[in-house]
RNA sequence: GGUGCGGUAGCUCAGUCGGUAGAGCAAAGGACUGAAAAUCCUUGUGUCGGCGGUUCGAUCCCGCCCCACACCA
């Protein structure tokens, strides 16, 4: 019997997550574990659009400010950490609001990740090296001559997904696909998604006016502050890859700014062709007051 | 006012030795299993500035006009 119950909110940037999971979680008199792969980074902020720390202070977040940029953080790290903190959060609630854009992340925690061999990290580093200096002429040919199998049905073009491929099949003899069951897990709490949305040309609006309010806020000192960490995984990121390009000579700022928009634009299509792929997911425009329509939403369930 | 150079897709431009045109970017759609704010795939009809002329046929050649930029007065 699953007496415990998840609320997950879902929605492309700037739709209004943040606010809205807050108003849910204040609601339910509970707390957030946050699903999205930046804003657990300490040291991004502004760039990321973190809720403040006057938001902070009103409901407790998991997974935002949990880990540094100098750390490790993937989806599986996430599906494991989220599993816990709800554990901790149904010791003393019924309820639990998470919210975030990382759809891989949301999906981790909701359904769970195929179980990997552990694969081995210099093997990684080799095969990320070598696509450094071959390109990915090099990685076809690996791919072709070791994993046929992903070579005839993977995405030969896609070199994350080939090093990926050739890290898994190098460090276990097997192809990647064959570790790819697909298995739904089960979880012992109900699942409510609910997605934000607005139209797109107000979705898109809301994004430059972002961009804009956080340079006046100072993204381009925190930016700055990260450049000598901009190699790092967790600083490929909108709003900061960016601004290093201008920091490097390379972008006037209008230039760099303008980016921003553009590529977060990109970000949030992105996500929506995620998420409009899950049948779950309960749609709700923003513009009206949302949390009574997610009240009657949850008397649905 | 004169001369020069332009006016082609939402933007920047290429091109057609005359047979109604194509790249990049933007945009749209899609994929996604330990990097996911990442990575990758697909999609290009537009009075070729306007009006005339030459021609079987003009976006291309010719004339006039309009607009932009530069230089000269």
């Amino acid at each position: 019997m699953k007496n415990k119950t998840c609320i997950v909110i879902v929605g492309p940037t700037a739709v209004g997550k943040t606010s809205f999971a807050i108003e849910a979680a204040r609601h339910f008199e509970t707390d957030i574990v946050s699903a999205d792969s930046r804003q657990c980074y300490v040291e991004l902020n502004i760039g990321v659009a973190k809720p403040s720390p006057e938001q902070l202070r009103q409901v407790k977040h998991y997974f935002v400010n949990s880990h540094s940029i100098h750390q490790e953080v993937n989806a599986k790290l996430f599906e494991e950490y989220a599993l816990r903190a709800l554990d901790e959060i149904f010791l003393s609630h019924d309820t639990a609001v998470v919210t975030g854009g990382t759809g891989l992340y949301v999906k981790a925690l909701c359904e769970g990740l195929d179980e990997f061999p552990e694969t081995d990290p210099v093997v990684r580093k080799k095969i990320a090296d070598s696509f450094q200096n071959n390109g990915l002429p090099w990685l076809q040919k690996e791919i072709e001559a070791l994993d046929p199998v992903f070579f005839n049905n993977g995405e030969i073009q896609n070199p994350q997904r080939m090093m990926r491929a050739l890290e898994v099949k190098l460090s276990t003899g097997k192809s990647i696909f064959e570790f790819h069951l697909h298995a739904k897990k089960m979880r012992n709490f109900s699942i409510v998604k609910t997605g934000l949305e607005m139209p797109r040309q107000q979705l898109y609006q809301q994004i430059n006016a972002r961009v804009d309010a956080m340079m006046d806020q100072g993204l381009l000192d925190e930016a700055k502050s990260l450049y000598p960490d901009k190699n790092i995984n967790a600083l490929r990121t909108v709003g900061y890859k960016e601004l290093f390009e201008y920091i490097d000579g390379k972008d006037p700022l209008d230039v760099a700014v303008n980016l921003i928009k553009t590529n977060t634009r990109k970000f949030a299509k992105r996500q929506l062709t995620w998420f409009r792929r899950d049948q779950e997911i309960n749609w709700l425009d923003t513009r009206p007051a949302g949390l009574k329509l997610l009240l009657k939403l949850l008397e649905l369930k």
